[in-house]
DNA sequence: AATAATTTCAACCGCACAGGA
DNA sequence: CTCCTGTGCGGTTGAAATTAT
């Protein structure tokens, strides 16, 4: 292993990165967590900067990655997010388990740019006692797609296919990855909000979250009407 | 086949913020 | 309260890959 003289007197490497500095940092965050990079970047004997070890893990190394081309569905996802919430990659990338804000970013310069405004899709967010959908629709209506966020989130399987359970020709049962983000997220919200309910009763235009049916939905050409509270999705 | 132009995406940078001393 | 350090986020860069001429 390399001296602290030695790194300190050689200068920080950067620009990509090398299978063998990928094994060793990988090696280092097992050991180590992936906390404190700057220790960590020093103790490993990596001629690199913290940050640089924390994006090269973040966004290339860490487990449950995706590495795929991005899927119609999350495509579509993206461009709604990012015409909801603007540049806000990291928060969009919370909605995509295994994608980074990174990729996401990158994938929207250079895929969806040109495309916004979208006219050919439609999104409807419902929220019904415990449980939150995120329906994804085809212009022609003739695919429908529904994320369900049940209460009883026994498997993350159930964030795809309750209409369609044949969605896994197109990817979607990658979602389904145990302790993914998406049930991590999941699992602080529901509690959260199992916390929040017994003292507090969230009212919008559509009553509250203890109303038996709570109907919401959202276009990017109809953005009067009733809209996802954000507390659905801001997970922060 | 060679070269130029364009696209892609991994990586870097600057800034803001939080937490601890 | 101030300073320092670490972390997170979003914008930008530039090398490599791909496509066009």
């Amino acid at each position: 292993m390399t001296c602290q003289a030695d790194i300190e007197g050689e200068k920080l490497r950067k620009g990509p990165w090398l299978e063998e500095e990928d094994e060793q940092l990988t090696a280092y965050v097992n050991l180590k967590g992936n906390r404190r990079w700057d220790a960590l970047a020093k103790e490993s004997g990596l001629r690199r900067s913290g940050r640089s070890c924390r994006m090269r893990w973040l966004n290339y190394l860490r487990p449950n990655l995706k590495h795929g081309h991005i899927t119609v569905e999350e495509e579509k996802i993206i461009l709604h997010l990012h015409e909801r919430w603007g540049n806000k990659w990291s928060k969009i990338a919370q909605m995509l388990p295994g994608r980074t804000d990174n990729e996401i970013k990158n994938y929207w310069r250079t895929h969806l740019k040109k495309k916004e405004p979208i006219q050919d899709g439609n999104f409807q967010c419902t929220s019904n006692k415990g449980q939150q959908s995120l329906f994804f629709q085809e212009g022609d209506m003739s695919a429908e797609k529904q994320y369900n966020f049940n209460q009883d989130h026994d498997s993350v399987s159930n964030l795809c296919g309750a209409k369609d359970p044949c969605s896994d020709d197109l990817g979607l049962s990658e979602f389904a990855l145990t302790n993914s983000p998406y049930e991590t997220r999941l699992s602080d919200w529901i509690s959260e909000l199992s916390s929040e309910q017994s003292g507090i009763n969230y009212n919008q235009d559509c009553n509250s979250v203890e109303s038996d049916l709570c109907h919401l939905t959202w276009t990017p050409d109809d953005s009067n009407r009733r809209e996802c509270p954000s507390f659905l999705w801001d997970m922060n």
